[in-house]
DNA sequence: AGTGGCTCCTGAGCGC
DNA sequence: TGCGCTCAGGAGCCAC
């Protein structure tokens, strides 16, 4: 499921590709999966743009194109935008074809959960997804004091607060778990109950994370890949995410997996407290 | 402000 | 082989 690294895995691979082409055609086999703010078609609006800027905030894809429209893209669980410097057929699960210049953009999906949204470049911070997301954690002016003052008074647990949107931006459930097993802190803490050196230690973990997820180029647990069709790697350096009754690899303690928050979490009660 | 449940959707894995 | 079931989950929404 693309989280922070993957998403900025994909920006990399894709703005090398396609900073500057033209999208000559497109073609939409699925319509819900492209939504339109504005009047008018999405094909349309879309096709004879230059795609001129690639970004991202928090899971979210930004492609830029001129004439000041966005496509903001979210991939869910199972999306992906792939560059293929030759034609290829769609599969059962391609929902739209780009066509470039040179080469072509496809936007897939199995379960269909994920979006491509137009709007104008200009009113990017009223689409509400957007304007409602947390700082940016690797944005330099994000800093520990900052993320404890996201998190005090809160009641909820600090894995419900780390996979909370409008808290921090970016963290799904494998890096939470990642990120909390790295600080030795327990899913299930209530989150204004951590500690100023707890707080610290959370802050540089959730960093280290995302910018190891970074460099492995994201966790392909099943279904993600870059823009290139590639695997990441860091599914290798997994402590704890898909590793319920096996061995923590610290201590060796079987590690314990429940619902918390709603999501599967795996943790080590040995390890973290 | 918090939780829990439902919805969207498909494929994998399991028991029989 | 295949049927039916459960599970995986990001985020929006709703009831409480």
């Amino acid at each position: 499921m693309p989280e922070l690294p993957e998403v900025e895995s994909i920006k990399l691979t894709l703005a090398e590709k396609i900073l500057g082409e033209k999208i000559v055609g497109i073609e939409i086999y699925w319509p819900p999966a492209a939504e339109s703010a504005l009047d008018g078609d999405f094909s349309e609006l879309v096709v004879d743009s230059v795609i001129v800027d690639i970004g991202r905030r928090g899971k979210y894809l930004l492609i830029d194109l001129d004439k000041g429209l966005t496509m903001i893209i979210h991939f869910r669980m199972t999306g992906r935008l792939i560059y293929y410097s030759q034609k290829q057929p769609p599969d059962k699960h391609t929902h739209i074809v780009f066509y470039l210049e040179n080469g072509e953009m496809h936007y897939s999906d199995i379960r269909k959960f994920g979006r491509v949204q137009l709007v104008p470049t200009k009113d990017i911070h009223k689409v509400a997804s957007l304007s409602k997301l947390g700082p940016e954690p690797l944005d330099e002016s994000f800093a520990f004091d900052k993320l404890g003052k996201q998190l005090s008074f809160k009641k909820k647990c600090i894995k419900a607060s780390l996979l909370d949107q409008t808290v921090i931006a970016g963290l799904g459930n494998i890096y939470a778990d990642e990120a909390l097993f790295r600080a030795g802190i327990l899913p299930e803490r209530v989150t204004g109950s951590l500690k100023a050196s707890e707080v610290i230690l959370l802050y540089n973990s959730i960093c280290e994370i995302l910018n190891e997820g970074i460099e492995a180029r994201g966790t392909s647990f099943r279904d993600y890949r870059d823009a290139d069709g590639n695997k990441g790697s860091f599914q290798d350096r997994l402590m704890v995410y898909g590793r319920g009754g096996q061995e923590c690899k610290i201590c060796g303690q079987a590690l314990e997996r429940k619902k918390v928050a709603g999501r599967t979490t795996v943790f080590c009660t040995q390890c973290q407290k």
